[in-house]
DNA sequence: TTCGCGACTGACAGCGCTGTCCGAGGTGGC
DNA sequence: GCCACCTCGGACAGCGCTGTCAGTCGCGAA
């Protein structure tokens, strides 16, 4: 069935053929000969264990040995086969990453991320998306573990947060990290930003500006890093002593549209305009910018208008937004190594902190009218 | 060393045992006891290999013995492990996707197609960015092949158009198709989309509404995609027996910046405007669209502005740009299932054409003090 | 009735690797 | 100088599944 799968010529596994058949239409199979472990262990003069012993880095393997074995390892080209692995030992070294729908551009990140993590360890990145919600989930967890075993599972937000999935991982007995959970820190390590600290500073930087007069455009009421930007501002207001005015801090879903009516809202009436907006994310400060260019609000003239995420479309707007970088990619990274090393945060906390920083770009400046910056 | 792996009692398979160690700081390993395929086989009354056979949809297997196996499976909840399978067999049930760095959107769609061909098929993808280029591509797709054998590849574009890394995948022996190749037709199966024809429709929609002085941006050159459309472009014009002024073709790169570059040059001097701009992909529209809300130009009443992509950010701006959608997602899939069936294109061509959608929304509007379109 | 053939099933041997267990040396203490 | 102990290396048995091959059964043809 399979052509040219050579029987006992596969045997003579040191040399590399290349298959020779191209019989039509039919796609090649992975048929080249391979070089196995024991083709290492012969050209090293050791037992094929050892060679298993040098690759998992187990104690009890003199020194000139090791150098002995990583060089037929080497010269041979040997790279150990994944599905034998986690057939014989317990590991697959694959580390699964769960997603559901959060914007592209963060996906992107975390994949990244994890990639350079997985990468860097052996490991490979296989990548899930969880539409279905309720019950369905269960059975494609339990399904996909029991197939693939990952040695962990990346989860994003806002899937982290979802119970059932935590429920159907710990029912397969799953190793998982989250990254920003919003709840039940216990339940798992974890990885995170002060998205707090992060606004507090943006508001702060506003503040520097000359700025006392700003608005805040929050996000979902369920969604806690959201909750903690709002806190964010709020606390670095009163910390200057600025009243934060009826109508100030507006609602969004984190969505253009939202931002959008939040920005009619607030710039509607020319007499009663902040001269800083601070949106909860970049989508929604988006849309406070598509308002402003109709209203033909300048910016950052007239308004000065920052973000939160450095999503891609950030830069991809003019005037280009200021906005506060998330570590994301270096989060997933960090996951992906507590999963991978199968210890969690090492010492103290579960949770991972991790840095985030202001991007100041083009569209924030002083209030109009403001002599320098106080 | 692994705590919680039952020696002897792993064989009292059919019961799901939770693992009770909670050794602290160590992550679980999922020792689940699992449900294998001779649980399955003696729950059925017959013999595993009957069960395989079922499994793998082989002939030979009488209906009621099959029905039998199936229902065995079905309440057994057994899924047959992939790395075992991959052991056994030639099969890895792995997809992967190779990709360099296109937009994260690009890849966003694909993943999703891909993702969902293979989970029908009860594959999975993994995924793997190829960053370094020339030698180190070389090896590092060797090892990984040699790693993870995955039954097929997926290529993105620019990625499928590099020498190197077919020749790579050659050496293995690896199948691959390829997504809008611009070259090498003949060395895989590939999916693409007619860029040529779709350029002709925008334009001819821009006729259709009224404009006669048209402009365009275009791509890199040696982006063969970027070159069809800049074809279709000019092919619809000469077709319409409108003349392309001199400076009415640019070049860009793609990219916002080279978008506003072009945006710049073509907008600069009111008395030499056109009334609409073609751009290559939408990147480079939002450049242009930044340029006319810098020089206060309303769009669409003073200028109409259409894309090429339907990238996310098209959404994200205001006004919402007209584009055209391309079937990133389809082409992934159809890429999936030709490496998961095995069999390049069902019956002429190797290469799969898929269609495109012209996407109409407020950035496209007839010229001002234009009546009714044409 | 016998033969032959196609339909169907099962025993068996691995795929490439790791965990377990055991045994051969070497080392140091008393 | 002997034994206990530590250090190191190898034999062996699978992990869970599939390919091969050798059957067994039933049925129409001879």
């Amino acid at each position: 069935m399979e052509p040219g799968r050579g029987d006992g010529a596969a045997k003579l596994s040191c040399e590399i053929g290349y298959a020779t058949d191209k019989e039509d239409g039919l796609l090649r199979a992975s048929d080249v000969s391979t070089v196995t472990i024991d083709d290492v262990a012969r050209l090293a003069g050791v037992s094929i264990k050892t060679v298993s012993r040098v690759l998992n880095r187990e104690p009890y393997v003199r020194d000139s040995t090791r150098e002995r074995v990583e060089a037929a390892a080497a010269q041979l080209d040997y790279t150990p086969n994944v599905s034998a692995r986690a057939l014989a030992g317990g590991r697959s070294y694959l580390i699964a990453l769960y997603y559901d729908n959060p914007s592209p551009g963060y996906v992107g990140q975390i994949e990244q991320g994890a990639m350079a993590a997985c990468r860097r360890a052996g490991h490979h990145l296989i990548v899930e998306e969880m539409l279905e919600m309720g019950a369905g989930v269960q059975d494609s967890i339990a399904a996909f573990h029991a197939r693939v075993r990952p040695d962990g599972v990346i989860l994003t937000p806002p899937l982290c947060d979802r119970p059932e999935l935590l429920a159907a991982l710990d029912a397969v007995n799953a190793a998982y990290v989250r990254i920003a959970p919003s709840w039940g820190l216990e339940r798992s390590p974890y990885v995170y930003m002060d998205d707090r600290e992060a606004a507090y500073e943006m508001t702060a930087y506003l503040q520097s500006l000359g700025h006392r007069d700003i608005a805040f455009i929050g996000g979902p009421l369920d969604h806690v890093a959201a909750a903690r930007r709002t806190e964010g501002f709020s606390d670095a207001m009163a910390a200057a002593g600025l009243a934060v005015g009826p109508g100030r801090i507006q609602r969004g879903e984190f969505s253009f549209r939202s931002g959008w009516e939040a920005g009619e809202r607030l710039l509607q009436d020319p007499q009663r305009r902040p001269t800083a907006i601070f949106a909860g994310n970049d989508d929604m400060a988006l849309g406070v910018m598509a308002v402003a260019n109709r209203l033909h609000i300048e910016i950052p003239r007239d308004l000065t208008l920052v973000g939160f995420d450095d999503s891609p479309s950030a830069q991809v707007v003019w005037p280009q937004l200021t906005t506060v970088r998330q570590p994301t990619a270096e989060m997933a990274a960090v996951a992906a190594d507590i999963l991978i090393k199968r210890k969690a945060a090492d010492k103290d906390a579960r949770g991972r902190l991790l840095d985030f920083k202001l991007v100041i770009r083009e569209s924030s400046g002083p209030p109009r009218g403001a002599g320098a910056a106080s």
